[in-house]
DNA sequence: TTGTACGCGTTATCAT
DNA sequence: ATGATAACGCGTACAA
């Protein structure tokens, strides 16, 4: 039998308060391979400054597989007076975008040996302070908050001050999103982005352009509009001021803005959307219409969220790398920190595909 | 000035080794209120037992917003023998499928003041077990593992080992799967579902059936093709042998498959793959071959995950509440732990869409 | 190299 | 009702 039963595994003493189903601890692994806690620690966890001989090394590890000790990692925290998580706030863990910045996050704190805590805002803005003052009761080692933020002075300086209050406690913070926070973030080029869009799209001959422009107050979808509309103002064809059409930032605002644009607005022969699960609405809404895209009307999103690959037509769109934007966000966080805040600009690439042929094209 | 500074924040004691940026604790809060620090306590926390005058209280509050006091969950969760954390164990937080689940896990997390710990294992599932030790760690109060098992008994004992090791550090369990392992699952009804599709497509004029059958020892997989071939043998239409083609679990096996099948199959008028993004796949094969969905033939999935919306022709499928069910493996794990493990079985609903019109419908 | 002892921040027990 | 104090499990100066 390779695999025989422990010394002293359950201590009966009138110590342990039974919460815990008989918790193995390291004292035990030490008692059971004859070596003082220290010894233990050091052998299991392996000191910088200290090391240990081979032999007790080894007993002790045959020890602690034995009585399949596994380590406490919130005593370790106390004791280290460091935790080894990451946080992650996100509007919908369900929505592409996020789920793809998600799968970045986890990744990377893999590699690093990390946990990610993820908290998800339910779509609800006001939330995310306390959510961030939750990862800080964690102590976590960062927090990667995503989501674009908001013209809300209020709503801002509630999340600057659950920010400020979280690096207090020695946790470190990066966004995606808009730099107005005053700490580290990765920047997505969305004007940028958006002027390339408008200009490929240009190219392709469209000149009559409607946009679905997201929530006034959303400064990622703001500022994909204004890259929009100075774009193609240069070029001469600025849209019809009814064809820019605000909704939610949203599958449903997306399709409903369309709805409107289609039934009541000017004529259009391309709809640009903020984001493509605005822009995959628009197409919902075409089809309810019966209006074809591309034939009638083309479509364009922001965003290239991994769904795109199974629409059809194929959207076109401004690609952006969102799981390597995850990982670059915790690196950022967990990188070393500068007194000033550091910004990494992401650029979008644009990638015209069958949504928008071009005006004139053969279907 | 209604924000005051706090009186004596930072505590320029010898203690503090100066590793967290001054930590402001629990002490001394109770050093600024005037009272002791088991009183502190349970101002702020609450004894289920004890209780403190009301002007205490006050004071205590106070101090505690004053000095931004916050409590150190890790320390607290030492103190208590139990955590405020549930641990979930995806494949990949990117797919739809575990993401929608995900959704619900963290809906019912919040709900009861419990954060989630995040773990993918990037498609490997040797690496289950690992991350259910790491949970262990955390001891984290209950683990949601999602995703089929295998016909693989190393893995599975394996796994079996690592859950019942987490159940002895107090943890409980559920999984989102097949019943197995002997812990708490939510089940899937898959062979029904499946025999409630075929049914259906048969109802429809199908009678000559592909199967994108995807991994041998995959036991979703497999229940689903034996769910479709009972029923079709029982209809007396079994499908050709060489139309149940396998493949990997994932997008780009369905393509494969189904690549395979139109090129040297059998002539085929409905095609069913046991998951819907292997359908998607599917879907992209059919596409790059030029063959028209559903004019030439029908193409059916199995979850109906949310990315269904998008696609077009839209996508028959099996229903599964996938949220719900994250929700109730939650629940499930976090529920009075009975000797006995429980079993909560969720049936599919069978939704026929554009992609199933039947063989000889008008496009 | 090993062991001893203290501290991490909080809760819970037990006196008061 | 309040306060002192012993756990909780581990890391690590410090002493040996």
């Amino acid at each position: 039998m390779p695999d025989d039963e422990p010394t002293a595994a359950a201590r009966p003493g009138p110590t342990g308060r039974g919460r815990r189903g008989a918790a193995v601890t390291l004292s035990d692994v030490a008692r059971e391979a004859g070596v003082s806690l220290a010894t233990a620690s050091r052998a299991i966890n392996g000191s910088a400054t200290r090391t240990v001989r081979p032999d007790l090394q080894e007993r002790v590890l045959e020890a602690a597989a034995r009585l399949r000790y596994s380590p406490d990692a919130n005593a370790q925290a106390m004791a280290r007076g460091r935790t080894s998580s990451v946080g992650l706030v996100v509007h919908d863990i369900a929505d592409p975008y996020f789920a793809a910045i998600a799968a970045g996050v986890t990744r990377a704190a893999d590699r690093m040996g990390l946990t990610v805590t993820l908290t998800s805002t339910q779509h609800d803005p006001a939330r995310e302070p306390a959510h961030v003052e939750l990862l800080r009761r964690q102590r976590a080692r960062a927090v990667v908050v995503c989501g674009g933020r908001r013209d809300d002075e209020a709503a801002n300086a509630a999340m600057r001050s659950a920010l400020a209050e979280f690096r207090r406690a020695g946790g470190s913070v990066a966004l995606v999103s808009q730099p107005l926070l005053g700490v580290s973030t990765v920047v997505i080029d969305n004007t940028g982005g958006a002027h390339a869009l408008a200009r490929a799209l240009h190219g392709r001959g469209y000149r009559r352009f409607g946009v679905l422009a997201g929530p006034a107050d959303h400064l990622t979808a703001r500022d994909r509009v204004r890259g929009l509309l100075t774009a193609l103002t240069g070029l001469g064809c600025p849209p019809h001021p009814d064809a820019v059409v605000a909704s939610a930032f949203t599958r449903d605002g997306g399709q409903d803005a369309m709805g409107r644009l289609l039934d009541r607005g000017p004529a259009v022969d391309v709809v640009v959307a903020v984001n493509d699960v605005m822009a995959l609405g628009a197409l919902a809404a075409a089809r309810e219409r019966r209006v074809r895209v591309p034939r009638q009307v083309g479509v364009a999103g922001f965003d290239d969220i991994p769904t795109l690959r199974d629409v059809t037509p194929s959207l076109s769109t401004v690609h952006v790398p969102l799981v390597d934007i995850g990982e670059a966000a915790t690196q950022l966080a967990l990188g070393p920190a500068g007194p000033e805040p550091r910004l990494l600009h992401v650029a979008g690439s644009v990638v015209l595909r069958d949504s928008t042929p071009g005006p004139g094209a053969v279907s």
